[in-house]
DNA sequence: ATGGTCGTCCAACGA
C-alpha cells in the first residue's frame, strides 16, 4: 500500500498537476491540504473518475483538507473529536480506509512567535493529540499526515541561522510533536532517511527550490504497526518542478505486508 | 540593489 501527503496550495490552481500526479504515482491513499475550496466545489466526481473515493472539509478561500482513497472511506470526522467546540477553520479530517485510521492535517502556520496565531498553533497541536486519542488507539493502524508547519529537528531546515527566531523550529512546537510521538506515532520518513538536505517545502521566492533551501514540514506520522511494515519513503521532487507547482512536494510512504 | 512569488481575487494579506 502506498500512502502520501501533499499540500497543493489551492486545488483549483493545481487540479491539472494533481490529475497528472495521480496518473503516475500509483498511490492508494492521499492526504491533501490547502484545497482553498468550499465543500460544494470539491471535485468528488473527478476524483472518482480517476479511481478515488474522497472526503473533504473546506471553507472557501483558505485552508481545506481532504483524503483520497482507492478504498471506501468510513467513520468520517470533519473536525476535532475531543468533545470541545469545533475549530473555526477547516484544518483536519479523519476517516478509516483500507483498515487504517487516516487523518489529514493542515496545522496553523503560526506567523510569528509573538503573534496570537502562534498561540492558536500550539493549542491546535494539543487538540490534535486529544483528537487522535479519541478516534484511535496506538495499537491500531494509524496515519496522521499533512503540513505540520513544524520542522521536527535542525536537520529539517536548510540553515538554522536563517530560521532561528521564527516559527516552525521553536521548542514548544517540537514539544507538541514529541507529545504525538509519546502517544505512539513515529515520523516515519526519518526511519528511512537520516541524511540532511531533504525537504518538502521551498519558498516560491528567490529560486529557493533550485538552491535546495527548504524545510521538511510535511510529515507522515505512523503508529508502530505501520512503521514496522513500512519499506520506503520518498519526497517527490518531480511534483515541485515544471509549470505551476505547489510550493510543497508530496511525500510518499510504502507499507508492505 | 535590503526585493525577489504565489494564491486568494483587485486590495492587501497570508504563506
Amino acid at each position: 500500500m502506498r500512502l502520501a501527503t501533499w499540500n497543493v496550495n489551492s486545488l483549483k490552481a493545481r487540479q491539472d498537476r494533481v490529475d497528472e500526479w495521480l496518473g503516475y504515482c500509483d498511490v492508494d491513499v492521499v492526504c491533501l491540504q490547502e484545497t482553498k475550496m468550499a465543500n460544494e466545489q470539491f471535485p468528488h466526481d473527478r476524483f472518482m473518475d480517476l479511481g478515488y473515493h474522497s472526503v473533504h472539509v473546506g471553507e472557501g478561500r483558505w485552508n481545506g483538507v481532504a483524503i483520497l482513497s482507492r478504498e471506501p472511506l468510513d467513520d468520517v470526522h470533519h473536525s476535532f473529536a475531543d468533545g470541545l467546540d469545533p475549530d473555526q477553520e477547516a484544518r483536519l479530517i479523519t476517516a478509516t480506509t483500507a483498515g487504517v485510521c487516516v487523518t489529514s492535517v493542515y496545522v496553523p502556520n503560526g506567523r510569528a512567535v509573538d503573534d496570537d496565531h502562534y498561540k492558536y498553533k500550539l493549542a491546535w497541536l494539543d487538540r490534535l493529540h486529544d483528537h487522535i486519542d479519541a478516534v484511535a488507539a496506538p495499537s491500531n493502524d494509524v496515519l496522521v499526515a499533512g503540513d505540520f508547519n513544524v520542522a521536527p529537528a535542525d536537520i529539517d531546515v536548510w540553515d538554522t541561522t536563517k530560521t532561528s527566531g521564527g516559527t516552525h523550529v521553536t521548542k514548544p512546537e517540537r514539544d507538541a510533536l514529541a507529545r504525538l510521538y509519546d502517544w505512539g506515532l513515529t515520523d516515519v520518513f526519518r526511519e528511512h532517511h537520516q541524511e540532511p538536505g531533504l525537504f518538502s517545502w521551498w519558498d516560491y521566492r528567490g529560486g529557493a527550490f533550485h538552491k535546495r533551501e527548504g524545510m521538511r514540514i510535511d510529515l507522515l506520522l505512523t503508529s508502530t504497526s505501520l512503521t514496522e511494515a513500512s519499506t520506503f519513503s520518498l519526497v517527490d521532487r518531480t511534483a515541485r518542478k515544471g509549470k505551476l507547482p505547489s510550493d510543497h512536494a508530496p511525500v510518499f510512504l510504502d507499507v508492505t505486508r
